[in-house]
DNA sequence: ACGCTTCGTCGAAGCGCTTCGACAACCGCC
DNA sequence: GGCGGTTGTCGAAGCGCTTCGACGAAGCGT
């Protein structure tokens, strides 16, 4: 491990020099910065991270604290943590993820007072989140992903649910859908004042009476039991649906095996969009999702740059941003109406189905007639 | 921020005293303990990681090293992530998780060089990993999650492959089945020589040979597309098989839809079990999946746990572990021929399914009779 | 009572870097 | 041609901690 004076001493010069060519913090000309440069790459020289955040007092690391819950890392978190990892690294910082949730915030003290991170990005916020009272009393510069509920003050990057949620129904009005029920995460979840949950919530609500339709929600327990419970709901309420709008990844999974369950085809007697959904898990279902993909690798790469300019300019401008969602259109959504439309896309030989299609168009008109 | 110095001051005694109370390197008498003690209680005392690292040596991190491809963590690779994380918590070191992979060797070199990190645990592990002789060559000990080819000299934890494959086979033909599938990951996969692919391959073909049956072993796409396409192969192979085991979390999802396709029942007509995958996952499906559990919180345990005895011991003993994964049954797999079980698991109406499960056994006949 | 070890504590020397003040050397400028 | 103003470099003082050698005070056997 070669050191600073190894690099001086064979360059010619004094430590402070070669520091002021690492940092740039005072002007070096241009022949005695070649010496050090030469130097350095001679002795593969890495600066010691350890000396150098003790000197500058500052880490070069950002936190980026992700809870993991045992439901584990969808594509759209993962792209987010790449996202920012790479803004960082291009920036010569480095993130460390640790898996802090709003509960241990002993952990985040511990991480936070031992000045080992510069800096936090905070995903999985909550409408009220103890990290971030925690964080600004240890004087910690964050970012948030997602919003707490008062904002002020704060830096934030979020999804624009607003929009995301008007474009998924203006989707399906364009394609001629009167009757959409969106299903939102549980009761429970709403309740808590979970913010996705409440913003689309009202974003849809909004989205409805604006085309002058009647808004439906809910909720659903995250799992596809929930989704399957949620569904059955739905069609006691509201028979004659043709469309829904997930806002729950697990639960859109009961959804569609309900729907198959009761002869329906998708999309042909039922359109289906899931929202902030990842083309991976949208390619698993069958026919693949038309979703609303998440930004998450735009998220990141801009919640570190920002974090990095709190950084610099001492906490100066905060930057609040939303960015929606985009849909990206699959195999479940499509006209009204449409049975036997494709019910599946992708590989697979011939598939013998149009029976259950027209068995499935009866059932429905005898449901409505019920109803 | 305290320091040292004021602990040592307000408690009256040297600093390096408080050092020697902290670290225990030394012995110190109880009563000038407690003093130290409370001298750091009042004044709020965090030791400063940067000081402490520059000054020992140490930096009291161990890198994950955790590649982040667009898919997604699934629930297994965040249990194995939060079982590291407190262990090494419990430990008094920080888990940083650092998305890299084989391919950047740079960044890794960077985290390395800078002695950053004091041990690394990696995961993804390929047969001929370029992350492991980087490290070996910077002597940064390490832990892999996985193996490499050749594993002399290097310390690993993995899943026990050929006990969970065997135990999955056991399982189905208990159950009575005879002709059963294995969906492999796909042949460029295999071909590359990821590790699990080959091992589960083998160890297929001894458990099926074992139990006096035919191994058929057909290689998939890492997507549903990949699965549906599978199938189809394997109905053209075997027409009569009942029973498909799948390495292949991600075909597996396109299995079960092209079985239903088909007009066949799960498990009523085929049999379906996932490998190494988590409960969360299982879930998702209609029905819900048998699958063999991976027991991805102890493997994070342990792997930690070795990491740290390498620190300590100064990479004396090497620790190579396998941990199987556990069968959990759930609706996808019972004995075969035994259509119009229930084909759909938890909440819902009624679901009017009879005629097509009765349509499917004729067609299944038919196919039959055809090959 | 003697030298011996063992125990508990202290002072000081770094760990490898940043950063501040100082200072030559050089620039034109009135 | 002496002046203030750059520009490029150096020396040295830390950053907050660990760790080594030293040393007085007990505690032991003889």
């Amino acid at each position: 491990m070669a050191t600073m004076q190894d690099v001086a001493r064979r360059a010619g010069v004094s430590v402070s020099t070669v520091s002021y060519v690492l940092t740039g913090a005072r002007p070096i000309s241009q022949a005695t910065r070649d010496k050090v440069h030469a130097a350095m790459a001679d002795l593969d020289y890495q600066p010691n991270a350890m000396a150098r955040g003790l000197a500058s007092r500052r880490s070069r690391i950002l936190g980026l604290l992700m809870p993991m819950d045992e439901r584990g890392l969808g594509a759209t978190e993962t792209a987010f943590v790449t996202g920012a990892a790479a803004a960082a690294s291009a920036a010569g910082y480095h993130l460390v993820l640790s898996p802090i949730g709003a509960g241990d915030s002993d952990e985040l003290r511990r991480l936070a007072s031992q000045r080992m991170i510069d800096g936090a990005l905070l995903m999985e916020v909550q409408l009220d989140d103890p990290r971030v009272d925690l964080l600004r009393e240890l004087g910690v510069p964050l970012v948030l992903i997602g919003r707490t509920a008062d904002t002020t003050g704060l830096s934030y990057v979020d999804i624009d649910f607003d929009r995301t949620v008007r474009d998924a129904v203006d989707h399906l009005v364009g394609l001629g859908h009167r009757r959409i029920v969106y299903v939102n995460h549980s009761t429970a979840t709403i309740a808590q004042g979970y913010g996705p949950a409440l913003r689309t919530r009202d974003a849809f609500v909004a989205a409805m009476t604006g085309h002058g339709l009647d808004p439906l929600m809910i909720a659903a327990e995250d799992s596809a039991a929930g989704g399957r419970a949620a569904l059955s709901d739905a069609f006691g309420r509201a028979p004659d649906l043709t469309a829904v709008l997930a806002m729950n990844e697990n639960a859109v999974f009961g959804i569609l095996g309900e729907l198959v369950g009761r002869g329906l085809s998708v999309p042909g007697d039922v359109s289906v969009i899931s929202m902030v959904t990842s083309p991976q898990v949208a390619e698993l279902a069958t026919p693949a999702l038309t979703a609303m993909t998440s930004p998450g690798s735009a998220l990141g790469r801009i919640a570190v740059e920002t974090l990095l300019r709190h950084l610099d300019a001492g906490s100066g401008e905060i930057h609040q941003q939303l960015l929606p969602c985009v849909l990206e259109v699959r195999g479940s959504s499509g006209p009204p109406g449409a049975a036997g439309g494709d019910s599946t896309t992708g590989a697979g030989p011939a598939r013998p189905a149009p029976a259950r299609t027209e068995e499935a168009a009866r059932r429905r008109a005898a449901t409505r007639r019920r109803a």
